[in-house]
Formats: structure tokens, C-alpha cells, sequence
DNA sequence: GACATGGTTCGAACATGATCGAACCATCAG
DNA sequence: CTGATGGTTCGATCATGTTCGAACCATGTC
């Protein structure tokens, strides 16, 4: 759903853990919420939404996680759309 | 703001609106919600959230108002995006 | 095994947004 | 002026999303 998508991104803490993970895969431990001060709790709930609207991979490694953003995949249902987002 | 452009396409109404408005301008009269029964109040509701995230324009024509789509600015600040929504 | 580290999940409190009816305002038709 | 049409605004209600602490789970370290 494109608007799942887009409500996931509305979010300016959710727009900038995309905008991090987008330089490449980054273990979780390793990417900073917009409010340093946040629990961890927080965090793991805006990682759920981005990986329910399909724009984050969130696999297990070592003690920690990794994520990764679904690119070839977003660019195959809204081509363009991650582009846009990134730039803007 | 990005977010809340994002923000305000993330709802379905109102991206149906935005693809009602996109082919050309259009009198609010003819812009129909997805929900055909809802009061007019939600509507004009719509209407505001997607004007004021710079998305539209609603000028008083008759006794009516006119909708145009804010083409040429979203493209200045947030080229692609708008294609992008479009089509997905 | 014991402990620290990194995350998830749950429930509660709070904030924000959606929806609706009612009252109101403007414009046009008669 | 009167009435009808098309929209806005307001306030209340309800639904949804955010935030947080606490409890819990898994992995790695000693």
C-alpha cells in the first residue's frame, strides 16, 4: 500500500533512520534515533513500522541487528519514490 | 516540510483527491471522497490538510471553489514526487 | 552459570488526527 | 428580500499513533 509507505516516512525520526540506513547496511546498535535521549523501546517501535510499510530489512547478527533498506523492491512498486525522499 | 507532504498524501482520501485534482484543475463540487456519505465538514477537512502542506489550491469561483494541484512548486522542492504518487 | 549488551513486547498514559452535526458565511436565482 | 447551494469553522467524540518503563528474550563474554 503506498500510503502505508508514506506514513511510515511522514515521520521526521522515521524519514531520518531511512535516510541513514540508505548509505548502506547498518547494524541497529549503530543508528541514532533524532532524540538521542529516546528509550530503546521507541526506537524499536518506528522500526517496526518501517518494516511493516516494507521499506527496512531487519535481520539478526551477532547480539545486535541489521538493517537494511528494501530497495529493489520499493524501486519495483513505486519506482522513483525512494529517490525523491532521500533528496528532498 | 517533506514529512508533511508525506504526511498528508498518506491518507487514502486524500490522495484520492489529489488524483481527482491532478487531471486538470477542478471545481471542489466534482471532487468527490472515497466515502460518498461523509459530511461535507470532512471534506473541507481534507481540503485544509492538503492545502496547507502546500498540495493544492483552493481559490472561491462563483459560488463555489476551484482545485488546482500545485505542480510547478512541489516540482521546484520535491522533483519526482509528485509523478511518483501518481502513478503508484 | 552469571552477567552485560542489544532488542522486542506489553500495557498505560498521552497526543494527535478523523469524523460528524450544528451553526455560520458567501454567492447566485427567483 | 428569500431561499437554496456550496463551503468553512467550531466543539465534541472517537480512533489511532507516540512515548515510555518494565519485563522479557537472545547472544556473546567472563
Amino acid at each position: 500500500m503506498l500510503t502505508e509507505v508514506l506514513f511510515a516516512l511522514s515521520d521526521p525520526a522515521r524519514l531520518e533512520i531511512v535516510r541513514q540506513v540508505a548509505g548502506g547496511t547498518l547494524d541497529m546498535a549503530n543508528c541514532h534515533l533524532l532524540n538521542p535521549s529516546a528509550p530503546k523501546s521507541t526506537k524499536s517501535h518506528h522500526m517496526k513500522v518501517l518494516r511493516e510499510a516494507g521499506l527496512l530489512r531487519n535481520q539478526p547478527a551477532g547480539r545486535g541487528r541489521l538493517l537494511t533498506l528494501r530497495e529493489e523492491d520499493l524501486e519495483a512498486r513505486f519506482p522513483g519514490l525512494l529517490r525523491v525522499v532521500l533528496k528532498g
